[in-house]
RNA sequence: GGGUGUUUAGCUCAGUUGGGAGAGCGACGGCCUUACAAGCCGUAGGUCGCAGGUUCGACCCCUGCAACACCCA
């Protein structure tokens, strides 16, 4: 073995060998584990979140594959419409071209040679952080199998009467030209004017005598399209005008003052315009109060002919300021305030969404939300962390009807297609809908120009992936699955709409657990993003990067260039030598650690290097149990020492730890569990306890076997322990370290994975070597701060301590030498005249360092005082508590014993620590 | 405006049923000790956001407040 860790010795070639092997299908006939990929877009390319997402999944999954189970992890990605189609358009208009020059067929061919061509880089990336997806199963939302679902689910919800088209206000993206959904808005709050206009009463004055009333808006245009002015029904202000009639300016339409309490009297004046067609709350209004509805906007967002002649073809912007200046040249601009208002952006385009009047595709979600409510209510599916059930419940209980059309090409077509005189048909085919309502071929039909949105057809994930609505074997043993991965951030996308399709055709949840964790954000805690620049790309953890290379990615392709110099400065900054190569197992190490429940976290390059260094480590240990264990006869009969003893005691602990921790998601703890493990109990201790033995030329055969065979069986089961999060670094240690054992078998990814009850704690031993690095902690303490060299041997002193410290130092006494570096041990009658020393206390065992010329004076004085004083305190506190009545009448006896025991130790070791003091000072 | 979460060492975070707080990184001091300088040994550092309450006892349970973050309207 090279003497360090060289992660791309390893990692693509381990990877291509167990893909090659078909090692990530599942096998045997355990119970069944599965996990549905959440289908990356197919468009995208791998960033932190997936990261952090498929290293827990990956983590899941080969634990439970080596558990035994028969696991599935299902491949898949998904079209994305609106992403893809962007995308495919961008490289249409480079060549000077649009798709409708080129038509929808020609259009829906391009992309799909474009997803032949470019489609499948996310998939590449997903190997290289190891993850262990099933990909001979890989599936597309857009593949004939899966849309054949999407058909017949929507054809059977259509049937059912739960799908219908209607007109709507829906957010109307005018970039794009299609409704999207209101999850796809994003509201931001930017900085705008509120206008005021004076709007003349038809007949009588206000209270104050005015012949107007004023209202405010953002958005002047809409103006044109008011059909009402409302005000709360019990503003005093107004009482007297309700029923009565503006005139609306520019227009010259006659509308009525409505009184509605929906109005907030304290905003403005009070009176509020109302545009039905052209706001969400005033749509409803105008329900309430049966208004029209004036659509006064094209698809584009300019002005159409329901508005007055001047105003007509006008963009919207154009048409604000024109409204604005011609209210002002009549005297009705009352005034122009700033005012910060949210603005609703849509997330692909970025552009301003209008609420806009239209036809569209609703599924109506009251009878499928039910049933999804109740599923998490009684525990069939439940969330982890807990908390995120109460995000699902406010949303569920107050879901609106789903708009799933979309005004795109790139996508499933809608099933429904209209004859001449505009009757709608929706069937799996043409030929069905033909066929269902006796309509010859002289009959005209063309379908439905709309394609249902992206998140219609991830609903149905978990069980078109497995084949329906054919009745197969994947889906009777797969489905449901055990637990989904996801952020936060798609609960509602996803997440609900999932549970709520899935039970309506299979009957049955779509998972019984969803994980939820947080967001990757950088180490000052911001977001990652390419407009920040602030990103940091997975594969450039494990592979490195330069400074210029890093400098160049994120500077180039940026929406907004002109924060270029500041993004190449802030990269400058924070990695002046670039990235250094820390490999896929370090980065999964990271994330594992930092999953703690839920939050969000801060990925800092500190951390992946402390990881990086962890797996170095393990190298390292490995080549010294192989160094020392190679060339090794290991059969024969073998005896445990107390040390081997005691490192499978603390196997024990470790599997048993692991287990809960990965049974309860708790990345974070199994992570910490086998870092302390294998650093700080298998490498700074029983490595260290075994070098006495091996370096010892008589020492016993039969204890030299014992020994071998626990450095090497001891690191067998913490690579299978270890393996879930860093597989590759395990993969290749294992290869070496298992045919010692006598396993010959090809990968550790399908051992079994470590049983806690085939490594049985071992009590005694604990203890004893609990007291041997006390002792020792104690010599290195004095050595420490006393400035012995490290080089330079020291004798010790034993004196008082019970039975069982002789016993204990007896059987110890080659360990602590080598450890402490003790020459010499000599045993004191009690009472027993000393020579000066310095003391460290193990229990009511006197450990003493005889001065002898080596020992700083003033530095031991100095530790003593410390130590002194840090009793003293300890003493107070529990002589406070031991005082206080109510203690000990009050608290649990064992504690108020407990309590007592500490005091008496703390007062002996006190007593001690002060006549050590006195003779030094003599 | 409603809701959720967070606040613990200089930084990033653990803290399991209430019995005087831990880790990693960083800092400081000492070491090229035959697996590892990506290492080894040792040390320092905390009014657990603030104010109340419950309790013999509160980082932990309850109430209020503050700051920050996110979601919804």
């Amino acid at each position: 073995m090279e003497n360090s860790f060289d992660p791309h010795e390893i990692e693509q070639q381990l990877y291509a060998q167990w893909e090659n092997a078909n090692y990530f299908a599942p096998t045997g006939n355990g119970a069944a584990f599965s996990i549905v990929i959440p289908p990356p877009n197919v468009t995208g390319s791998l960033h932190m979140g997936h990261a952090f997402q498929h290293t827990l999944m990956d983590a899941l999954i080969r634990y439970h594959r080596m558990k035994g189970d028969s696991t599935l992890w299902q491949m898949g990605t998904d079209h994305a419409g609106i992403a893809t189609q962007m995308l495919v358009e961008r490289q249409l208009n480079a060549e000077g071209k649009t798709r409708y020059d080129i038509g929808r067929d020609a259009f829906i061919a391009r992309v799909w040679d474009w997803k032949a061509h470019s489609g499948g880089s996310i998939s590449k990336q997903l190997r290289r952080m190891g993850s262990s997806l099933d990909w001979s199963r890989e599936r597309f939302t857009m593949d004939e199998g899966f849309s054949r679902a999407v058909l017949e689910v929507f054809v059977r919800l259509h049937e059912e009467g739960l799908i219908y088209r209607g007109q709507r206000l829906v957010n109307w993206d005018p970039a794009l030209k299609t409704a999207i959904s209101d999850l796809e808005v994003e509201n931001n709050e930017e900085q705008g004017h509120l206008w005021h206009f004076r709007y003349p009463l038809a007949n009588g004055t206000t209270a104050d005598g005015l012949d107007y009333l004023v209202v405010a808006t953002t958005r002047p245009e809409t103006m044109l399209g008011d059909t009402a002015v409302a005000v709360h029904p019990d503003d005093a202000r107004y009482q007297s005008l309700i029923g009565k009639q503006v005139i609306l300016p520019l227009v010259g339409r006659a509308i009525p003052i409505i009184a509605d309490d929906y109005v907030d009297r304290e905003f403005g004046t009070g009176c509020v315009k109302i545009t039905p067609a052209h706001d969400f709350n005033d749509n409803e209004v105008g329900a309430r109060h049966g208004l029209p509805l004036v659509n006064i906007l094209s698809e584009d967002a300019s002005i159409n002919d329901n508005a007055p002649e001047a105003y007509r073809n006008l963009d919207r912007y154009a048409a604000r300021k024109r409204v604005v200046a011609d209210l002002d040249a009549l005297g009705l601009l009352d005034r122009v305030e700033d005012h910060k208002l949210m603005v609703p952006r849509g997330d692909r385009s970025g552009a301003v969404i209008e609420p806009l009047l239209t036809n569209q595709w609703f599924v109506k979600i009251q009878p499928l939300a039910e049933p999804a409510i109740a599923a998490v209510e009684n525990g069939d599916v439940e969330f982890v962390p807990r908390q995120y059930e109460n995000v699902y419940f406010s949303w569920m209980r107050n879901i609106q009807d789903w708009c799933i059309s979309r005004q795109q090409w790139w996508g499933h077509r809608i099933p429904a297609w209209y004859d001449e005189a505009g009757n709608l048909y929706v069937a799996r085919s043409e030929q069905e809908a033909r066929a269902n309502n006796s309509l010859d071929q002289n009959t005209a039909l063309h379908q439905d120009p709309d394609v249902l949105e992206t998140w219609f057809s991830s609903a149905l994930w978990t069980f078109g992936t497995l084949g329906w609505p054919e009745d197969t074997e994947e889906l009777k043993r797969y489905h449901p699955t055990n637990v989904l991965v996801t952020g936060h951030d798609i609960i509602f996308f996803w997440v609900a709409r999932m549970i709520m399709m899935t039970l309506k055709f299979t009957g049955e949840v779509p998972f019984r657990k969803v994980y939820i964790h947080g967001l990757v954000r950088d180490a000052e805690g911001q977001k990652m993003s390419k407009t920040k620049g602030n990103g940091l790309d997975p594969l450039d953890l494990i592979d490195g990067i330069s400074l210029d290379a890093l400098v160049e990615k994120r500077t180039s392709n940026l929406t907004q260039p002109q924060l270029a110099p500041q993004i190449e400065k802030a990269s400058r900054r924070d990695f002046p030598e670039g990235i250094p190569s820390y490999g896929t197992d370090a980065l999964r190490f990271t994330f594992c650690a930092l999953a703690s429940t839920g939050r969000d976290v801060r990925f800092d390059l500190h951390r992946i290097e402390g990881y990086r260094n962890f797996c170095n480590k393990l190298w390292n240990a490995t080549r010294f149990v192989l160094m020392n264990c190679q060339e090794a006869e290991l059969d024969g009969p073998a005896e445990l020492s107390l040390a081997d003893r005691w490192i499978l005691s603390r196997t024990h602990h470790l599997l048993a730890d692991s287990q809960r921790a990965i049974e309860t998601f708790r990345f974070d703890l199994y992570a910490n569990s086998v870092y302390e493990f294998v650093w700080h109990e298998y490498c700074d201790w029983y490595l260290e306890l075994t070098k006495p033995l091996l370096w010892n030329e008589q020492a016993d055969p039969a204890l030299l076997r014992g020994t071998r065979r626990t450095l090497l069986s001891v690191l067998e089961i913490l690579l299978r322990a270890a393996h879930p999060i860093i597989p590759f670094i395990t993969e290749s240690i294992w290869q070496e370290v298992a045919p010692l054992l006598g396993n010959h078998a090809d990968t550790i990814m399908l051992q079994p994975f470590p049983e806690p009850a085939h490594v049985p704690a071992d009590p005694e031993a604990d203890a004893a070597i609990a007291w041997l690095k006390d002792v020792i902690l104690g010599i290195r303490n004095i050595r420490g701060e006393a400035n012995i060299k490290p080089g330079q041997p020291v004798s010790i002193l034993f004196q008082d301590g019970d039975e069982g410290d002789r016993q204990l130092a007896t059987v110890t006494e080659d360990l602590f030498k080598r450890l402490g570096k003790v020459e010499e041990i000599t045993w004191l009658a009690a009472g027993a005249q000393v020579p000066p020393n310095a003391l460290a206390l193990v229990g009511n065992l006197k450990v003493m360092v005889p001065l002898a010329g080596l020992i700083d004076l003033d530095a031991e004085t100095n530790r003593l005082g410390k130590e002194i004083a840090k009793k003293e305190a300890e003493l107070l506190r529990l002589e406070g508590k031991l005082q206080n009545p109510s203690f000990v009448e009050k608290a649990p006896a064992q504690v108020v014993a407990k309590e007592r025991e500490k005091q008496q130790e703390a007062a002996a070791a006190l007593a001690t620590l002060r006549d050590q003091l006195r003779s030094i000072g003599s």
